[in-house]
DNA sequence: TAATTTTTTTAGATTAGTCTAAATTTTTTA
DNA sequence: TAAAAAATTTAGACTAATCTAAAAAAATTA
């Protein structure tokens, strides 16, 4: 049985890793756990010696399979929670992650079993991330970037790559939700903003820096 | 904020507080939280400077109006919980309890409140024990037990006095479960057990045991 | 490539919660 | 009510997770 430490120590490299081959440094892990980077080599040692990690000194750190195993059944026991404060108790996409934060760490392989069911198994969270499965496996779309989609296009509003309670909220007064479909009309030559047309209904402006954060397909 | 052990401290000081004028004993407490005498006294000490509990080395603790409410909430928490999985989740009423005592130090005011809107605002857990309200009270009915009640009566059986996993599991074999009504047929000289007269269909056996542990009105 | 800067680790402390063993206080009993 | 027993507290230590300050290693720059 691992620690709550221990756990959100996983969970932050799995998150910090994505993307990059290299391990992730001590100062990054500092940063994302709000701790010291004296605290971190410490319980670098303490995760390498339980074989969740591989370690070496000075070098940056990798999740072992199992790491990455438990780390994703911490996402998966986090994501079906968010699915279900959104969705059974009408939290908002914005409130959802922080009491996750807390009920992620929950220990009982029947309560998340009998949760999936109970949500009837959904494959993705409130902010459009999959929920991986029990045996610790998430599939990997890729998605594309708002920013990125050329004129003309119409793509599908599928995710979003910034989780601040700040940015959802931003997203829900300009109206745009998961599964809206959004046709870019013009991207500005000035600041790069998008002008978008929602759902073939209303137009809207959407800054160069919501619309790197908006993940289509 | 309280840390976990201090919740569970406070809860604990309020079970054995029932039925007592007394102050709960340090080795009463070592006893029902696992630990020793000494790491009990640490505490205790703790939660005095606190304000929550009343304490006078050597004499016992009680809780202070303070250390009573978050005690309440606590309980609140938990018994709304063990609703949750019971209804929604299907668990069995033996099974509740252990996930629960987790689950009952999640911090957020919010959260309980919509758990309770979702669940109906139930006034009873699985095992029928009240369930205080988001200002710390709880209202006191007194039960009788079924071992006190005299032949040719009829009573509904309304909660247990005992919760652990063996004995819920045993009243499920029998088919007591609550809310049944209960005819009291004759009580044996020799054994104290009771036949009863089940929701007027079936008559069952009950030893003396388990009809001490069966709360009915 | 040598010097400087940055990053990381080590050393030594701290806090919450726990422990054992010893000391002290209260209660029981003779 | 004095002695014995039981209950409780104190003393001193341990672990996990953290910290600051100092030392060491790696990376950058001149």
């Amino acid at each position: 049985m691992y620690s709550f430490t221990e756990e959100n120590y996983l969970k932050t490299i799995f998150y910090l890793s994505i993307g990059t081959q290299e391990g992730v440094s001590t100062n990054a892990l500092a940063d994302s756990t709000n701790t010291r980077a004296a605290s971190v080599s410490d319980m670098l040692k303490r995760l390498a010696e339980k074989g969740l990690i591989n370690y070496q000194k000075y070098r940056g750190v990798t999740l072992t399979e199992e790491g990455e195993r438990l780390a994703l059944l911490v996402i998966r026991k986090h994501r079906l929670w968010e699915v279900f404060l959104a969705e059974k108790l009408q939290f908002g996409w914005d409130e959802v992650h922080v009491i996750a934060e807390e009920l992620e760490h929950i220990r009982s392989e029947r309560l998340i079993e009998k949760l999936d069911a109970f949500l009837g198994y959904p494959k993705f969270d409130p902010h459009g991330d999959p929920i991986p499965n029990a045996a610790g496996e998430m599939p990997r779309f890729i998605y594309r970037k708002l920013s990125e989609i050329v004129e003309g296009t119409t793509v599908i509003m599928t995710g979003v790559s910034e989780h601040s309670p700040a940015f959802l909220q931003h997203l829900d007064k300009a109206g745009l939700t998961l599964g809206c479909q959004l046709k870019v009309n013009e991207i500005s030559d000035f600041d790069k903003s998008v002008s978008v047309l929602i759902d073939n209904v209303r137009t809207l402006f959407v800054s160069h820096e919501v619309a790197k954060n908006l993940l289509v397909k």
